[in-house]
DNA sequence: TCTGGCACTCTGATTGATTGAGTGCTAAAA
DNA sequence: TTTTAGCACTCAATCAATCAGAGTGCCAGA
């Protein structure tokens, strides 16, 4: 990537911002008036004309202003934006709304949508925290009918997985509390590895149940419920969206539970994906901003807001990052040791 | 609602089934080629009239063919419409699927959607079932941390529902045990309404438990996260759905996770509710049909579609009954004494 | 009661002219 | 060498006018 001069820089950053705020190429006189810069407009074009051809702008057509181009975003982003942080006054309401929610996930992720959906004026989507090596708490054998038992798993941190079981012939409660004490006093405190380790021993019922919670361990409650959206209604407003392809596009993306789990920075930082970045072809009117939170090598989700490439950036990025620190914070007082 | 003749029951039923196939305003001659009908064009032209005189059709401008009005619609779906099931085929093949799911209500919550979308080329929603007057069958006090518990409700039918309380000062896991077997030995197998009538006799930190215990058990999980959502991107190709508005005007309704509670028809009924009917100003080119599944009294949800008015009705509603009737049956089989 | 025929209406596509915003380039000024 | 003023040029957007065609409404006759 070329360096700019700083004046190009100026000019590069004042297009994007006027872009982003009105949707409409930006000519040399516009610029001239909001940027205030003290040169004519000729010079404008000049530099405009530098810059596109470094492939940082572009135009729509011979007499129309300039549009930024994807690598106009992402020198934008990389170059001339600051680690800026949410504005204090903003931290303040967002710290205030997540007291004010009962301490359940997810409530948190429900708010955590629409605080993200809100601030970046895009879509929002949050996925639930999901243990990287799930430890067994303690589980619970229920009858509920002749033949069918419920499993429930409680797993290390408060996660809750439940699956159904269908017996060979009736048990009562008593029995089933019976096995149940039994596999919790040999498996509690396990991973599902040492599990697999420690099979023996067991009659037959019992390794039918243990076979289910290895699964239920590995494959993640998994359920596609547990992702949060916010905003995409309001997304539909930007003119990038107004036709059938576009809205398409972002919506179809949307209504994938997890469709940001393909993108996996680490914890603690922030990934911005412009134009789709090639891997996601239908979304080249799109970017996101993406982030990781929880705790790295025990229970992450991911969360992230979906919008226009003209999106305001340095706010997306900014809520992104301080929400996914609360969130952090958040899981890592749930699942602290 | 005045009667129509056989013959106006007829074109009013072709003119339907014409527009639903193509959107397209349907023309006197046209419908002759796909009815086969033996008389002339001008005749159709006057039947049409008198059809419009009586408001079932309109048209958009006086050189273009008739298209139904919402209460065309409403007389195809209340007089026109047999009570048709599904056919065979297609109930063979629903049912198979719902066999290969695991037998879990998130997953075939997720399928129910799935198929509906499918089936009625709509949008579809699927709340969980809520139970009614939920019965406490055990709960759960597990120490996560310090002074963080979390208190896990397994309901009667299998529903878990849990929440994070903070201690005033720590207690072991055994202490929380303790609470536990007492409050279990007490309550299980109450109502929250017996529960408060047998608060007495417990220890303060005992009171605040039963008093979330109740809290959770009447005001239900409410999780937004437990409805699922299906066919969203796809019904964006209807042509009622291109332009901002009427996208905006169905995105905004199905991304409400409880829309469809706002229509509760009975248990083995299903409701068609046409071009918003006046309630929901924004869904006036939409219709919707929807139905409640589950066991009344006990546990229910909501299942339906919304799509254009010009929707396919017939399939729609066999779909949503065929879907609700299974649904049901799961749920029994779940619940059942 | 139905039908053939015809006048009438309205849309949608096409064309052409016009306007104006905005650039690109050149030659002069700083 | 950099900046600026000026001017020619390009292209989208808008408007008006025209035209073909689809489809209705209605009347008079079967």
């Amino acid at each position: 990537m070329v360096e700019l001069t700083p004046r190009q820089e100026r000019v590069l950053g004042q297009v994007i911002k006027a872009y982003v705020a009105t949707a409409q190429p930006v000519s040399s006189k516009s610029l001239l008036e909001i940027a205030g810069m003290r040169v004519s407009s000729a010079t404008i074009r000049n530099e405009m004309a530098e810059l596109e051809e470094l492939g940082y702008l572009t135009h729509p057509h011979t007499s129309a202003g300039r549009v930024p181009t994807d690598a106009g975003y992402r020198y934008f982003v990389e170059h001339l934006l600051g680690e800026s942080e949410l504005p204090l006054q903003e931290q303040n309401t967002i710290r205030h709304q997540f007291h004010q929610a009962r301490t359940e996930m997810s409530q948190w992720m429900q708010l955590a949508a629409a605080v993200l959906a809100r601030s970046a004026r895009s879509a929002s989507l949050v996925t639930a925290p999901r243990l990287d090596s799930p430890i067994l708490r303690r589980l619970e054998l229920i009858s509920t009918q002749s033949r069918l038992v419920l499993l429930v798993l409680v797993l290390e941190g408060g996660t809750v997985r439940q699956r159904i079981v269908t017996l060979k012939e009736p048990m009562t409660q008593e029995a089933l509390s019976q096995v149940g004490a039994k596999l919790n006093g040999h498996y509690a405190g396990d991973t599902s590895l040492v599990m697999r380790a420690k099979f023996g021993g067991l009659a037959e019922f019992e390794q039918d149940v243990m076979a289910l919670v290895i699964e239920l361990m590995e494959t993640g409650g998994q359920s596609s419920a547990e992702t949060y959206r916010d905003g995409l209604k309001e997304v539909l407003r930007e003119p990038e969206f107004t036709d059938q392809d576009g809205a398409r596009a972002i919506v179809g993306a949307i209504e994938q539970p997890d469709f940001f789990d393909q993108i996996t920075p680490p914890v603690g930082t922030v990934q911005v994906v412009i134009g789709g970045e090639g891997r996601w072809r239908e979304l080249s009117a799109c970017s996101m901003v993406v982030a990781r939170y929880g705790v790295e090598g025990y229970a992450t989700g991911t969360l992230g807001v979906l919008g226009p490439t003209r999106m305001p950036y340095s706010r997306a990025i900014s809520t992104v990052r301080y929400v996914a620190d609360l969130m952090s914070n958040l899981v890592s007082d749930l699942y602290a040791e």
